[in-house]
DNA sequence: GCTAAATGTTGAT
DNA sequence: TCAACCTTTAGCT
């Protein structure tokens, strides 16, 4: 499920699972062969996170890059580790824990300044406390394209995927087709302490969940995956909110769906 | 066992 | 705008 909170996430994790300890690198599949001969056997000194984007810092300076893309996954467990089966791109052996990672987009070592060149094309993050909804803002009113397709783009915000970004237009009444140029700043402002919310929660629970408790059915315990959103996958089932049936269309290549009740055309 | 679809990105047309 | 790529899973037969 990659969206930025899932690599959040998995920073925060493979900081506690390998920080502090060297750690031997490996392709079992072979395409990440060179770069894991580069790094394995130095300390993992820390890990980062910025949108999609995962790093894995090693002493001497080398980091590894991974991003997930659609289909990556990683797993993890306690020494010792199973043999690898099937296409492995990369395994970490740990003091305490290996790691797994298969279906990468992008896996490779890279130097602090090619690092920088990598989040330099990235616009601001709202999982990094260094983020601001100003530049973002900044970033969205110079454009005409609609606001949908704006918060998918990596360089005006990073993290947000198709999940994130059906969901918070919804939860705000804001059409995808809204131009960036003409988002003002107070309801974008609420827009963006809520995005902050919302991930900040994905990154805890590891799940996306958005409807508020009052919005799906009644009942303790963990959300049922049908309860989680309010319109992304709900094509032709009522809006929790006005029972209008949830549109679908595709956009820039992607899924769309929204509430054409709720989100009027601008 | 086969097919389609998926929370993403890139590069060609 | 479209196809290609990375891999798993769900829903068929």
């Amino acid at each position: 499920m990659p969206e930025g909170h899932t690599i959040h996430r998995l920073a925060r994790r493979h900081a506690r699972l390998l920080t502090g300890a060297p750690a031997y690198v490996e392709s079992p599949q072979g395409r990440f062969a060179e770069g894991a001969a580069l790094v394995s056997g130095s300390e993992v000194v820390g890990t980062d996170a910025w949108g999609k984007h995962l790093f894995h810092e090693y002493a001497g300076g080398r980091l590894v890059h991974v991003h997930l893309g659609l289909f990556g996954r990683f797993r993890d467990g306690r020494l010792p580790a199973p043999e690898p089966r099937g296409a492995v791109r990369m395994r970490v052996t740990g003091e305490s824990h290996w790691l797994e990672l298969r279906g990468p987009i992008t896996c490779e070592v890279l130097t602090p300044t090619e690092r920088d060149a990598v989040t330099a094309r990235l616009g601001p993050d709202p999982l990094r406390d260094d983020s601001s909804a100003e530049r973002v803002l900044a970033n969205l009113v110079r454009r005409r394209t609609g606001i949908g397709a704006l918060l998918m783009d990596q360089c005006v915000v990073a993290g947000i995927g198709n999940v994130y970004r059906a969901e918070i237009l919804f939860r705000h009444g804001l059409s995808p087709w809204l131009p960036g140029r003409l988002v003002d700043e107070s309801s974008w402002g609420v827009l963006w302490e809520d995005l902050r919310v919302l991930m900040h929660a994905g990154v805890r629970s590891g799940r996306i969940v958005t409807t508020r408790p009052e919005d799906r059915a009644p009942g303790e315990g963990r959300v049922r995956q049908t309860d989680a959103y309010y319109v992304y996958r709900r094509e032709g089932r009522p809006c929790r909110l006005c029972g209008t049936p949830v549109r679908r269309t595709t956009w820039g290549g992607r899924n769309l769906f929204w509430c054409p009740t709720c989100q009027p055309d601008p």
